[in-house]
DNA sequence: CTTCGTGCAAAATTTTTGCACGAAG
DNA sequence: CTTCGTGCAAAAATTTTGCACGAAG
């Protein structure tokens, strides 16, 4: 919690440094970025900053959320039906797990991922600057609801 | 090249059995599909197949798509930007190395991902079932024109 | 023949943009 | 004060849908 006051400074210091102005609007989808575990997509942050700003129109949060993306504190997962969700708290790419039954994103790791870079890098020629990994399946609450 | 054949039989016998009509837009498409290694978009398989069938209309290619997604026989692959690409050689999922700069896109492998999927499975008590794996990258030859 | 796919146009969705006002610096 | 961000509405872009005709089975 001290270390989410912390990385919102950070980015604000950051948008400070741009030039951009410091707005209620731009504060408050921040946080909402920095709160939720949820990944959420433009809708739900829209849906959320109007809780405490009711006037915010989607266009501010569309606005916003690619100013978040150029300088790199959120980060954009997209989906094969071309819906977009979003991770503000690891703009990092990092792998995600995806239950296909209740849209639940979490977070996954693995050391294995580098090596699978460095050998893509090896066998191609490419230079890998960034990856996107999504592993989609059931969640375990889902599993317990309704075996398939 | 025989195979590619046999592939197209396949696919349309697959149609048959679900009793879809096969119709020359059909197997045009399909043919786009089964004869490009450049994973093409929508907007681009509408552009080819006109060439043979000029009036073909950019619906029937999304009916198509979506048909042929259904049936198991080419892969969404989804941008981050929202744009969509598709695979008909290798329907089933696996990695793609895609260059942000000429956004080609080549096909990739590797045992690693498997050991990556259990790993996650097993952290994460999901049930994987799929997986969309993307690396990004300069390629070789966007390399040579301008190096970064 | 009967049913389904096509092509057209319209509709629905999603995202972007122009502009005037108000707020941040 | 000056400039930039907001909110509104309009526009643009993308994908889906309804319907009548023509083609496949």
């Amino acid at each position: 919690m001290a270390d989410m006051q912390e990385r919102l400074d950070d980015i604000i210091a950051k948008l400070r440094q741009r030039e951009c102005r410091i707005t209620p609007q731009r504060i408050a989808i921040l946080k909402i970025f920095l709160h939720s575990e949820e990944h959420p997509s433009i809708e739900q942050v829209h849906e959320q900053v109007k809780v405490h700003f009711p006037t915010t129109s989607l266009a501010t949060v569309y606005k916003t959320v690619n100013l978040l993306k150029e300088i790199g504190e959120i980060l954009e997962i997209g989906f094969a039906d071309g819906s977009n969700r979003y991770d503000g708290n690891r703009p990092h790419p990092h792998p995600h797990l995806i239950c296909t039954r209740c849209r639940t994103i979490i977070d996954s790791d693995s050391p294995l991922l580098d090596a699978m870079a460095a050998e893509a890098e090896r066998n191609s020629g490419y230079r890998i600057v960034a990856h996107q990994v999504q592993f989609f399946g059931i969640c375990p609450s889902c599993q317990r609801i309704r075996e398939s």
